[in-house]
DNA sequence: CGATTTTCTGCAACCTGTTGCAATAAGTCT
DNA sequence: AGACTTATTGCAACAGGTTGCAGAAAATCG
């Protein structure tokens, strides 16, 4: 399922700027900052500014093509939502992220839908916390 | 438990600033957000700086003594962490938001605790998704 | 109480992300 | 292809939050 043809479908213009941020999101072999997507929109198309890949991101973030995680870090990772979803487990003293499968969490999903009537979107959770290590040789904190 | 408290124990100075950013939390009856806490303190200590509140903010955090949620709405919101746990689900589409017991997300800390040797901070989670009402009458998105 | 030590604060500068607006350009129709 | 409509962009200004640094003030000790 091609992020163009999704947005060409809906009725979105396809330019090249969101042509060359969702090139960018599915070459990452990670999950990539708005800041590293627009080094490789820039580097092709000196005139293009910031401001073009986080609106481009929020759009693919409310066509599910795209899934946003906050590692901690000061700054958001996106992701395109194809590429398998898995979970991530922040510590919050060591900064270390554990990854987490998702049968972990699909579980709940089920239970907020028949409860609640509410569709949760589980599909790239950061969980902070605090690791085992950390955990040992805790001080002042 | 007394916020002040904990700061004396655990080495951290007690400053009139730290006080009020306590006193704040402690009088809201909801989640407060970082500039409503700054008003409080601002109208007794005029010359206060914002930058103190996330500070002691940070600190509290740390020490857990307050939670922070993220409702979606631009900005954190804080609340003590003594006045009892609960989830929120923030829908996407109309930022309704439904609170959620913390029986249902309870058990999985059991289990990231025995898998992964990971203590999750499940306080105060906000989970992103869609409430049935706005899921009957999406529309191009 | 006054001197000392070290944490904490206020300030200013910075960073990530958002928004209003005028100009541009994608898609459509002929 | 050329003209038209309207979504999209670039820009600049803004908002929430963070950080380095010098000065202020808690806590400690004599």
């Amino acid at each position: 399922m091609s992020c163009d043809k999704v947005l060409r479908e809906k009725g979105y213009r396809l330019t090249p700027q969101r042509m060359l941020v969702s090139e960018a999101l599915h070459n990452a072999d990670n999950h990539i900052s708005a800041e590293e997507i627009f080094e490789q929109l820039h580097a092709r198309y000196p005139y293009s500014n910031i401001s073009t890949v986080y609106r481009t991101l929020e759009l693919m973030k409310k066509l599910n093509l795209v899934t946003e995680t906050d590692f901690g870090e000061g700054r958001v990772r996106y992701h395109v939502a194809g590429k398998g979803h898995h979970h991530h487990l922040v510590c919050r003293t060591c900064s270390k992220t554990i990854d987490l499968n998702e049968s972990m969490i699909n579980p709940l999903k089920g239970t907020l839908l028949r409860d609640y009537d509410f569709e949760a979107d589980l599909r790239h959770l950061a969980i902070p916390g605090e690791c085992g290590d950390c955990r040992k040789k805790r001080g002042r904190y």
